[in-house]
DNA sequence: CTAAGTGCAAAATGTTTGCATACTT
DNA sequence: AAGTATGCAAACATTTTGCACTTAG
């Protein structure tokens, strides 16, 4: 995955014990430096996206991309993680733009039968469902 | 899906025209620019990006984002194709690029399942299964 | 005549990069 | 000391938007 040593900075560790607070959640770049900012621990913009790169590369968190114009998603893979990982299906509101996160043993299913029967490897972090909310429809 | 009414204008017939001969293809904005560019039919790419979002929205063609930081790619989707409509499931291979169509039973189970037990409509029009196809795996 | 589309240039967006400085090991 | 990280500001690339103008129906 990745062989670049890294420093114990304090920068990272503030990323880190940033994610462990917002397990599965999906935040952003910009929602990392808008909560660091608001504790006065602002680290720049760039440590931060340079951060999340190392990380996503040493499989801490993972990275969604969800739209074109849209940033990019990150979100922390707990250790122990049952958290959002291979088997976490999302589910975007194209009216209000809402994600939904799903662990469903039935969606899992889908992953099987294509692979199975269509002889498709789905990969669930990078596939999105489109639709309605609740909401929204 | 749409209910704007179009108008019928040269730059709409370059672009569908532009289609048409690369059925399968998966291009960017910048490459529709460039080839208009090259026949001396150029037009605003405000207007290729305004066309594109307008015939995303009526189906004729797709959308695809790859990654973050590469541009959108767009796809035809052939009118002979005429099964592909609410029922036509697609997955894209994320390292060969192929679009591949499904029309199945089962995965139309897991829209049923989406709105019975997570309260979600599926657009499958607008939902790509991204992973690996067979050879690329 | 009205609704829709066009083109330009400017703005917005999200992310990356150059560079001098500072920290880790 | 060597290797890595940081922060700033500037650079980037793609896409969107404001606006005056044109065109299709």
């Amino acid at each position: 995955m990745n062989s670049k040593s890294r420093y114990k900075t304090k920068q990272r560790e503030l990323l880190l014990g940033y994610f462990e607070t917002v397990p599965g959640k999906h935040v952003t770049a910009a929602d990392i430096c808008a909560y660091l900012r608001s504790r006065e621990a602002s680290i720049g913009q760039s440590t931060v996206y340079r951060q999340l790169e190392s990380l996503v590369d040493e499989g801490l968190i993972k990275k969604y991309i969800i739209d074109a114009n849209s940033p990019a998603c990150f979100e922390y893979v707990a250790p122990d993680s049952h958290a959002c990982g291979e088997f976490c299906f999302h589910c975007k509101c194209e009216k209000c733009g809402k994600l939904i996160h799903l662990h469903c043993e039935e969606l899992e299913e889908i992953q099987r039968h294509l692979s199975a029967e269509h002889h498709f490897r789905l990969d669930p972090t990078r596939t999105v469902f489109y639709g309605l909310c609740e909401q929204c429809m």
